[in-house]
DNA sequence: ATGACTTGCGCGGCAAGA
């Protein structure tokens, strides 16, 4: 099956790439950060007629994220346990496939910048407490994907230029450091994995024509418990998305995966 | 280069993104 991660910017100004792409792709899976949308203005049917399954975690405005799932979502909750978040940046949920199950957990990290301040310290808040929380989950003992967009560029090898980086809140020492302590706790960087040399981007801005000169960074990712990552057999960065009409900024990154 | 895009909100021009 496919599981797929897009940081779409906006589901209502972006539905018309949205839809095409499922239609292309057909991922099994699909979870969606930045909807920029409150939950009850989400737009459910043209998903729901694809034959997903929907957890949706909204917001006016700014952030949220949702999980589309062709299996029965078992279970679901919308906040990292025992943090005090008001911003809409995280779904969790556990899916059925065939008897077996995967848990997954869609985030939206904050960009954190600028760097030093109050939103950089939210930041690694919000990472600290994701962190706890998968240290309460055991994900060495079960399929767990953690995937999404994490505005962390992991090392040098992941930006174009990673010197004008240096003091961004997605490249500094300490989001690397916490960034690393997640992974440690047993997941594995999935496309780093398949490709260990590859500078491969899944972010443009929008600006200075990053895309034309493929001024990139790699900041969605997908992580996988060992379970997981022995479950998956590929995984690709869609990066012909950026080149359509009207793009988000991010690309979306597909692995294949089989319980 | 102080900017440069794009989106939401809401109807003028910010805030936020990364």
């Amino acid at each position: 099956m496919k599981v797929a991660s897009w940081n779409v910017n906006s589901v209502r100004t972006r539905i018309d790439n949205i839809l095409e792409w499922i239609k292309k792709e057909n991922p099994d899976i699909l979870c969606l950060q930045e909807i920029k949308v409150v939950t009850e203005s989400f737009p459910r049917e043209p998903f729901e007629d694809l034959g997903y399954n929907l957890i949706i975690n909204g917001q006016k405005s700014y952030n949220g994220v949702a999980t589309l799932s062709k299996f029965l979502i078992e279970e679901s909750i919308t906040k990292i346990p025992n943090f005090d978040d008001d911003q809409a940046r995280y779904i969790e949920t556990v899916h059925s496939v065939n008897s077996k199950v995967i848990r997954i957990s869609n985030i939206y990290l904050p960009n954190g910048n600028p760097y030093p301040g109050d939103k950089f310290d939210y930041k690694l808040n919000w990472m600290k407490a994701l962190k706890e929380h998968l240290i309460s989950l055991n994900i060495r003992d079960e399929s767990f994907v953690l995937l999404g967009d994490f505005n962390v560029i992991p090392e040098s090898i992941d930006a174009y230029d990673a010197d004008k980086w240096l003091n961004d809140a997605l490249f500094t020492i300490e989001t690397r450091k916490e960034f690393r302590e997640i992974v440690s706790l047993g997941l594995n960087d999935m496309y780093r994995a398949y490709n260990p040399l590859a500078k491969d981007f899944t972010f443009w801005d929008y600006q200075r024509g990053a895309w034309q000169k493929n001024e990139g960074i790699r900041i969605d990712h997908i992580l996988a418990s060992p379970i997981a990552a022995d479950q998956i057999s590929n995984i690709v960065i869609d990066k012909e998305e950026r080149d359509k009409n009207k793009p988000s900024d991010h690309v979306p990154i597909i692995a294949e995966i089989d319980l």
